[in-house]
DNA sequence: TGCAGCATGTAATTTGTTACATGATTAA
DNA sequence: TTAATCATGTAACAAATTACATGCTGCA
């Protein structure tokens, strides 16, 4: 599944134009599939090339004409064979855990920095999420709720290890290299 | 951070060939920074053309010659200005969550079989991890312990989470996309 | 006999990111 | 007047994945 993918399923809801879905990869989706126009706007026109979505144009004064897509019959059983997938793939990439792991090379208060930085990005997730109305008479999908429940879920678990653990990295005072002994 | 910082960590240990690193990104770093030989060999091309680690060379019987990489002085600094970077990133990219923000496009059954594959996925990680001494005496750094123990938290939430919230997408009845009245 | 492990790498492809380019409107 | 919002896109670049290519050893 990929940003076209995700698109794609953005327009079952409803026809929408580039700029719409970035606000909602901004809104709820970005914390675990993040996109940009760059990705966006070329997903979507190669989704019309291939009869997945329709494009209507609407003009507009003063501003390039909206561009209003709407999934097809075509793209709704592309869709549906792209949900069948038994094992979606669920990746992390964690340059704050890489370097942690490398703790004993940095100063206790680089280490308090890194961890300071990584809570602070968890608290704007959760502020922003909080703000979201997932209710029944809500716009959105149940999914969304259980996604949204989890990423919540996922984010208190890493404010609390760090608040439990960071004692483990800050207390190691910073090693030489030259003492390191090998690890294979 | 990339995978080549991330080798030049690795080496801060001791020295290593590019099929020791790989074995090493298999055995407990995988889970938060993935890579494969096709990322690691250039990888360290690239750092002994800079000047970053020192290669030799140990012939071997029927065998390719032993690479065996060590990190020079150069080396240490590069990685110590890496290593400086107070916000590390900590991306997700997740196909599972994704693919479950359109449940009501799925079957029951569908729904159970990407909540069990991930279910799956996360003990197989936990075994891993658990085989894995990161004790005072063992050749891992004290990051190491921080960071698996980061891993071990995520994954027991990820499992709990699923158990106690897959009736919500399961009792959803899987809609049709005729009803679908828009979301923006 | 066949597979897993040891050991190296390259090349094509895919995918996404970043920077650039344009330009009107509206609220602080 | 300055910044944010609306609204589109392209092109260069970076990075990693996948498939390919080779070939011995040792175990079951």
């Amino acid at each position: 599944m990929d940003v076209k993918t995700v698109c794609l399923g953005m327009l079952t809801r409803g026809p929408a134009s580039g700029y719409d879905l970035k606000k909602f990869f901004e809104s709820s989706f970005g914390h675990f599939f993040a996109a940009g126009y760059g990705s966006i706007y070329p997903a979507l026109s190669s989704l019309a090339e291939q009869g997945l979505v329709r494009c209507e144009e609407i003009p507009q004064e003063g501003k390039p004409d909206r561009k209003l897509y709407s999934i097809t019959e075509q793209g709704q059983n592309e869709l549906k064979s792209a949900l069948d997938n038994p094992c979606p793939g669920h990746k992390v990439r964690s340059e704050f855990l890489a370097t942690l792991f490398f703790a004993h090379l940095m100063s206790p208060e680089q280490i308090d920095r890194v961890l300071d930085s990584r809570i602070k990005e968890v608290d704007d997730f959760l502020k922003l999420i909080a703000d979201i109305d997932f209710g029944e008479g809500s716009c959105w999908p149940p999914g969304a709720s259980f996604v949204a429940g989890f990423g919540i879920a996922m984010a208190k678990t890493c404010k609390q290890y760090v608040d439990e653990n960071r004692h483990l990295l800050v207390d190691t005072v910073a090693e030489e290299l030259d003492s390191a002994q090998g690890w294979r």
